[in-house]
DNA sequence: GTTGAGCGTT
């Protein structure tokens, strides 16, 4: 989003240059903001590169037209692109400039506020104060160290309307009484339905859970700023365990595509946790959730699976983007379910994957792939996810349903 | 030596 606009990265430098120095050198092309050399944890040396933010972001365009020797070094001058962005190759490459339409608010809206940067002199009150300029604060966290009890330098802030968090959003940096402040939006912490506890009742492959969640966690500051670019969150899906595959839709222009996913490993028909449900959206809880109601977006593949147990069902839940909820249904057996396709042109869903190894009672013919939704293009719909898994002979076969819905093609 | 870093409570 605009988060890093105006944030140029700059690589190559000399392990002599300083902040300072790349303040006073940029600073030539117009107000720096801040400077940051990343430096190794360990030992503390300087790692060849750093980031300059500029008050004025189209100071960054002239920038990025010279180049620039820094202490005897020829440096190399970027545009700073967010983790997110580096990962996901969808970068599309044509956003000069700042020129990115997509961004806007976003599409996630969580209600809190991920503060940093607080001055350890910052109390509730001032931190409170300062916010209620944008809205109603309905809640106000700095964290201490638990053990030493001094700050820890961050701090949350929950407001009571989405646009008030749109207002605070707007800057990255606020200043708090002569302190800058960085803003982001809060990771949702318990974001993370899948895995939990019952995970792993099934326990076989638990620790394959684990990987998968590592994954995401990676990403989940992706989430962060993927909102930010694209438009589209991405999706993911939590899987109790098992594969966690995901995929998701980068945004530009159009297109969406679906990931993807996972595969779905020899499940053996039972242990299945139940519990993850599938669904789309990344922000699990509720409360956030719901707020998507009023947005749209999303078609989105509910997961296919692989067979039915009785567990099918169950997970469930999920609401969907517009109340409705989405056949929600998770399977689970695999779990991979693809995502949508949003916005109205092309997406497609797919999901992939594979069901996997036939549970041997129910179902017999076990897994097929499945393929996968996809979704024409008429602004309406999407279709997600068909998977089915077997068929079988069993009653109740896997049949996975997912549905994709695109609504809201504009 | 070329893309960071921080995420909690009721």
């Amino acid at each position: 989003m605009d988060s890093d606009q105006g944030k140029l990265f700059v690589g190559g430098i000399s392990w002599e240059t300083t902040e300072e120095k790349l303040k006073d050198y940029f600073g030539q092309y117009g107000d720096v903001y801040q400077v940051n050399i990343m430096r190794d944890k360990a030992t503390g040396r300087p790692r060849g590169f750093g980031f300059v933010l500029f008050s004025d972001p189209s100071v960054l365009d002239r920038v990025l037209q010279d180049k620039h020797t820094i202490d005897g070094r020829p440096v190399e001058a970027k545009r700073a692109m967010s983790r997110e962005e580096q990962q996901s190759s969808g970068r599309t490459g044509n956003n000069n400039g700042g020129g990115r339409s997509g961004g806007g608010g976003g599409n996630f809206k969580t209600k809190k506020i991920f503060v940093g940067g607080l001055p350890p002199t910052l109390t509730d009150e001032g931190f409170r104060q300062y916010f209620e300029n944008y809205g109603q604060v309905t809640d106000v966290v700095i964290m201490y160290d638990q053990n030493t009890e001094r700050p820890r330098g961050f701090g949350f802030i929950s407001f009571d309307s989405e646009d008030a968090v749109d207002r605070v959003l707007q800057n990255n940096f606020h200043d708090l009484n002569g302190k800058q402040v960085e803003v982001k939006r809060a990771l949702p912490k318990d974001a993370n339905p899948g895995m939990g506890s019952r995970g792993n009742g099934g326990g076989y492959n638990s620790s394959g859970g684990q990987n998968a969640y590592g994954n995401r966690m990676d990403s989940s500051s992706y989430m962060q700023s993927q909102n930010a670019g694209g438009g589209f969150p991405a999706g993911y899906g939590s899987s109790g365990y098992g594969a966690a595959a995901y995929g998701y839709g980068p945004a530009s222009g159009g297109m969406g595509y679906g990931g993807y996913a996972g595969y779905g490993g020899a499940n053996p028909g039972y242990g299945g946790p139940a519990s993850a449900a599938a669904y789309g959206n990344p922000n699990v809880s509720n409360a956030q959730r719901s707020s998507w109601n009023a947005q749209a977006a999303s078609g989105y593949g509910a997961a296919g699976y692989g067979s039915a147990g009785p567990w099918a069902a169950s997970g469930a839940g999920s609401g969907g983007p517009t109340g409705q909820s989405p056949s929600g249904a998770s399977g689970y057996g695999n779990q991979g379910y693809g995502y949508g396709s949003y916005g109205g042109s092309d997406g497609y869903g797919s999901v992939g994957n594979r069901a996997g190894g036939a549970p041997a009672s129910n179902a017999a013919g076990g897994g097929g792939e499945m393929q996968g939704g996809y979704g024409d293009a008429n602004g309406h719909g999407g279709y997600g996810a068909g998977g089915y898994g077997a068929q079988a002979n069993g009653p109740q076969m896997g049949y996975g349903g997912g549905y994709g819905g695109a609504r809201q093609a504009q």
